[in-house]
DNA sequence: AATATTCACGTAACCGATTACGTAAACTAG
DNA sequence: CTAGTTTACGTAATCGGTTACGTGAATATT
């Protein structure tokens, strides 16, 4: 930030005006003559005038800076969600300003602090796993910032949340694998984030008394971190049980992509022996062998989303309106590939 | 941003103190008695008094914003560079601003401009591929805001720039390809990028002559998007000329995922018949069959020493002193998979 | 006791811009 | 020719906090 950059001070010093004449020339305000303004815009151009936000923002005690905190940036589903965020922000005139928790409970607390002492206008986040006080986010709300959840929300607090249909989500998958005459149907399932995995396998079990199939305890595993390698060694667990299952469908792609290699190694066929669908459609599922089927999230969808409704509730407070909050949820898609379908 | 926030003022009219000596309170300094010094701390505790940081950053004229511009968010690569970029921000107490260029140079244009004018205290670049010309961060530097290029550099204007060793990292991959035994080694190269793209070529074909391999022009194919689709299709063509390669060097990993596929189509073993190496692992190489050798570049590390580079220059920014300006090429390192070690 | 020093605070200026308000000079109307 | 209006500007206040400077009262020194 320079010392140097033109202020008003300097064409009004020149120009021998006073530095609200020099405002007004530049801000087509009414009360200043047409040669004035001229010359004004003259000087303006010549020195490369550049107005200065940050002072119009501190006066105007808006930051025109939207915070947004994630858990993990490195993230197919989050990277997508900031796309979208990043890009209607920019069209709405915001800033982003962005940080992410790691999954600290502190990290997330800090990063709130911060944004709240540079005056963010407004928050999106994504909680943290451990996060189980909200009362950082209350006291936002409480001076009229506005807060957004988007993903990973929770029902301790009284706001605006984005999710997309976890539910449906899961139940169109297991629906899927049913109507390719599957009957044992397995679930890997996780315990972080409680909401979305609690979701996705009550999705699962609904669909599988609609269509009249057991629900069988043993065919639904746990497990915590959803990553590739527990996914593989959870699978092999599945594969030496009693009831061998005909088809998986796993909370996350990474566990489904742990299961795919797991199943391989055994010997099995996919999807002829056991069909695997995964969920959340990560970019690497399209590559791997047999490509997975998935349940697509609208990941950019939710970050547009996210901006379009908190500009207006920044809109709203600033016009000391009252604000309705709505729980949104947004659609998934199946995204079909030959763990599922086999060869074409 | 609340209107209704505990300001200095609040504090002074309840204790009946002026404002500075509040302050001055507050702040630890030595004019101001013990007992007052009590009782504002007692009252701003009991009210929640946070500092207004946009007002004191506007007083000091220093934002503790670092703007950071990227072609793609939604990059393995980059969304790497941008998690360690917020990690050290964080410590060293700067915040980020993020925006994606979505690699079209009006629109990188567009942030910078809107990044001056609020104020950043430095900015972290990695240019879209359309960018030719620098004039707007000349201008940047010109007014006394750092701007480091981060990847995607340019000889076109004098600053720091941190970039991975592109050359020697395609120099061990074609090193180890050779050390397999392999001596028709292709290499699928890419046109978008040239900078990264042409040292990889250069590494490519220095490691050729170190070790007295013939260098085939028929055996390096141009891709212009380096995806999956137009690796599989290079590949094709590849298998179908003249001289059959016996290892492929790709020079990014969905190149080679795409490589992966043709081979294998072609009932090619991997990498008995052809062993195949990528560029940047990302994070899907693990999980393809077989997995992918690739280059492994240090995103994360690139950018917290782009935010240690950053800081530093701020500081010698602000206190007038000169900045010399280096280009720091950080190590790649190989990691080896089944696509060129075969199974363990 | 007279003077010097320290203490503990208040006042004023500032960061860069905007906006309400005030006011000379010019213009208009009766 | 005077009163009212408009024009085109300047002055002052503001946003929230920091800092240089000034000052009366208390304390210390000779």
């Amino acid at each position: 930030m320079s010392k140097h950059n033109i202020r008003l001070k300097d064409i009004a010093e020149e120009l021998g005006l006073s530095i609200p004449s020099v405002s007004r020339a530049l801000n087509n305000k009414p009360d200043i003559s047409e040669g004035t303004k001229k010359k004004v815009f003259e000087l303006a151009e010549k020195l490369h005038y550049q107005r200065n936000e940050f002072a119009i923002n501190f006066k105007n005690q808006q930051s025109f800076i939207i915070g947004v905190i994630i858990p993990q940036i490195v993230h197919h589903f989050f990277s997508n969600v900031i796309s979208g965020i990043i890009n209607q922000a920019d069209i709405m005139g915001y800033n982003i300003m962005l940080f992410q928790s790691n999954e600290s409970f502190e990290s997330e607390l800090k990063g709130v602090k911060t944004f709240q002492k540079s005056m963010i206008d407004g928050l999106i986040i994504s909680l943290s796993d451990n996060t189980h006080d909200v009362e950082h986010l209350k006291y936002l709300q409480a001076h009229n910032v506005p807060v957004i959840l988007i993903d990973k929300i929770t029902n301790a607090m009284d706001a605006a949340k984005i999710i997309c249909d976890d539910y449906k989500g899961a139940y169109y998958a297991t629906e899927h694998l049913i109507s390719l005459g599957k009957t044992k149907i397995a679930h890997i399932t996780g315990s972080l984030n409680p909401y979305t995995t609690k979701e996705r396998f009550r999705g699962y079990k609904t669909a599988l008394k609609d269509y009249n199939l057991v629900f069988t305890e043993h065919l639904v595993k746990k497990c915590n971190l959803v990553s590739t390698e527990e996914g593989y060694t959870t699978t092999l667990t599945l594969l030496a049980g009693e009831i061998i299952p005909d088809a998986i469908f796993c909370a996350t792609d990474p566990t489904a992509i742990g299961a795919i290699k797991a199943i391989k190694e055994k010997g099995f066929r996919i999807p002829e022996d056991i069909a695997v669908i995964g969920f959340s459609d990560w970019n690497m599922s399209s590559v791997v062998d047999p490509p997975l089927s998935s349940v697509s999230q609208p990941d950019y969808e939710m970050g547009k989303k996210a901006i379009e409704l908190i500009t207006q509730e920044i809109q709203l407070s600033r016009e000391n309106k009252p604000i309705e909050y709505q729980t949104y949820v947004m659609e998934t898609s199946l995204v079909l590939r030959e763990s599922t379908l086999g060869k074409k």
